[in-house]
Parts: C-alpha cells; structure tokens; sequence
DNA sequence: TTATTGTACATTGTCAACAATTACCTTAAT
DNA sequence: ATTAAGGTAATTGTTGACAATGTACAATAA
C-alpha cells in the first residue's frame, strides 16, 4: 500500500458523521438516536452502530440510559462551560511548552494546509468545514505534544464546548487567530504561543 | 422495588471488575486483554466484553488496535501526570464552589459511610478496597456538584493518575485527609474545603 | 375523572456463527 | 545464517436472530 493511504474504519467514519451532525446542531439536544435506525441508515449491522453510540457517550456528545437508549446531551450549564474553557486552556498552554523545540517543517506544512481549508471553509460559509477544521487544527497540536494520551483527555473538553456554540459566533477573525499561533510557533516562542492560544480558546 | 436498590448490568460489573484490576497493577501495562478469554472468564459472550474493552478505551486505562486488540495502557509521562494532578485539582475545586450550600444531613451520612468503609479497607491491607473508597469518596462530591457530566470528565483523569501509583504509596493519613475534607464541606467553607482537597490530590 | 393494571409494541441487550484481518510459524532462496 | 514468501491458526469485526426490558396505550376499578 502507498504511505499515507491510511484505511478509515467504517466505525470511525459513522462516528465521525454523527459528530459532525451534533456539533453543527442538526441533531438537536434531546433527540432519541434509535439503533436500528442509524443501522439503516448507514447500511451496516447494529454491532458497529452500538460501538459508536457508546464512543459519543464516553465524549459525552450522548446520554445513554441503560434499556432506554442514546439521545443528544444537554447543554452545560454555564459554569461548568466556563470550567471546560479553563481546563482546554490548561491542556493547550501544557501542549505549548511540550512543544517548545519540537516542531518540523513538515508540522508547519501540515498546519498551514489545515488553515487553508479553514479559510476556504470560511469564505463558503460551510461552518461545520470551519469547525472541523478549527478542532483538526488544535487536535494537530495537541498529539505532537502529548500524543494520543493527551488527545484523549482534550477532546471530550473540546467536544462539549463546541456543542454550546451556536454556527453564528463562528468568529470572523479566527484566521488571524490560528496565524497569529503559528507564528509564534515559527518564532519558537512559548509564551507567545501560550498567549494566542488563550485568545484562540473561548 | 425499594429506593436504593438499585440494577448494575453485568457490563458495567465487568467493567468495574477490570478497572479494579489495572489501578491495583495486576494487569501490567501492555497486558493483552483477549476478547474470547474475558468472554469466557465472566461467563458471557463477546458482545458485553466489547463493549467493556471500548469503555475503557475511552476511559484510557486500555490502548486499542484496529483489528489488533486492546492491551494496558502503559504508564504516564512525569509531564502528563502532573498535568493530572494540576486538572483533577482544577475540577475538584470547582466541585467545592458549586457545593456551598448544597450538602445534606443524606450526602454527610453517605460520605461518612464511604469513610468508614475507607477506614476499614486500610486496617485490613486491602490497599484495592482502600483506592476504590478513595475515588468514590471524591466522586461523590464530584458528582453531587456538577452531575454525571462532570463525572464522566474528571473520572478518567482520576484513573489515569491512579495507574500510575503503587501500592506501596498508600497514604497513611488517608482517613484523616478526607475527614478534613468532610469537617470543611460541614462548616461550609469554601476556602478550606478547596485547601483540603489540594491537600489530599497529589 | 383519576389511578392502576394488563397487554401489545418498540427498543435495547445478548448470543453464536460467519467474514475479514492479523500474527505466527514453516519453508525456501540468497 | 538471514531474510522473504506463503500458508495456517488465532483474533477481531460484522451480522442476524432471539431474549429481556421498557414504553405507550387501553381497559378496568375506585
């Protein structure tokens, strides 16, 4: 097989989907998700689906009652909203001096393409392309500094404060944002870094 | 049926069997966990085991491959685990705002109850019993204060630092931390409620 | 009318068989 | 001796059928 044809379990894919459908709100707070029903809906067997619904749980994007099924979760409350953008500030200052030395040219070549497909995805207004591309970006960061150990304790954090977030506030400057970081990655700068990543993180 | 009485499905005893098992270090980092062999040990197919294997995937106490299996997760960096330590402390405290106010004659009496089992599983040696106490003593709180969905935050963090421990670090003053906890929680001060905590989180 | 009980239906939980993939070991060539 | 290739066994992934549970609604009694 060529490197870099990586094989995307189909598992991972519906997961991805269903995410993606969450955090853009189309799949409301509350809505029922039926097993048999994404069964079809994505022509496999209920196996996998039930794999998937018990990963979005443990993200906490679903509520899952033993019997009863999977729904949407809530909203959070707004302070322990304020609490996630404080711990994802923690993780990310932590990945920011991890960091410190350790970026490639061909890092900087991998995050320059993400924000180009940020900025295309901005200028079509797909938000939900913006959003993904927005987390891709800090989920980029994250594994080269804590690897997927650090990945797993970040995104559930950044999961939840993606959902309470409606497709408006999708910042107008949130190019300029991601720039400004990795600029100051280019600059080798941990303090810098550190400082436009809590202004990315809100 | 009685309140209280409450139904654990088999696969949430599996799991908590299996968590048990990891944080008291018989299943060394990078153990394989067959699906066949669990299957058969706990006397259910591989459905449930599935299940359970992926829980604790997201959990982090185990590292899955595709097609490959799941295995103990190894042990975390210094940088990682403090970085633990430092966002378990970060949610706990904020556990202790939101409870001003909040505590029972009920959530005392549990509390103290836990404490008592605490007491007991330390005289005994039973350092598993003693870690098991320990989590549920702080999870009580943690969910008293901001529900399931702080729960499912701070709980891998918790298991994730305390794979790391040894047994032998089995605090000797552990009882004594936590009454401090719970005559802070009595006076209904914040401050040291907070102060305890840190204390005890290390 | 309201509360309760029983029944039918829909949905989740579990299981065993089968398919797909990977790991291991044997064999052969350099 | 070392490495590569092939085949076999073990393991994970997926599926459909069946069991267990919960929900909704209708019938009944207070």
């Amino acid at each position: 097989m060529r490197p870099g044809e990586k094989i995307v379990p189909i598992r991972d894919q519906i997961a991805d989907q269903l995410r993606s459908d969450i955090i853009a709100g189309e799949l409301a707070p509350g809505t029922k998700l039926n097993e048999q029903g994404l069964a079809t809906r994505f022509g496999v067997s209920r196996g996998p689906i039930r794999d998937v619904l018990l990963q979005l749980t443990k993200e906490g994007l679903l509520v899952t009652r033993s019997n009863v099924g999977a729904s949407v979760s809530e909203m959070l409350s707004p302070e322990l909203q304020s609490l996630m953008v404080d711990i994802r500030r923690r993780i990310e200052s932590h990945a920011a001096k991890q960091l410190k030395g350790l970026m490639t040219d061909e890092d900087f070549e991998a995050l320059d393409y993400i924000l180009d497909q940020f900025q295309t995805a901005f200028e079509t207004r797909d938000f939900t392309a913006v959003t993904k591309a927005d987390i891709e970006f800090h989920k980029y960061l994250v594994e080269k500094a804590g690897g997927q150990e650090l990945v797993n304790l970040w995104y559930p954090v950044v999961l939840r404060m993606r959902m309470n977030y409606k497709r408006i506030d999708s910042p107008e400057d949130g190019v300029d944002e991601h720039r400004a970081i990795v600029d100051a990655l280019r600059a080798d700068d941990t303090r810098r870094v550190t400082a436009a990543l809590k202004a990315n993180i809100r």
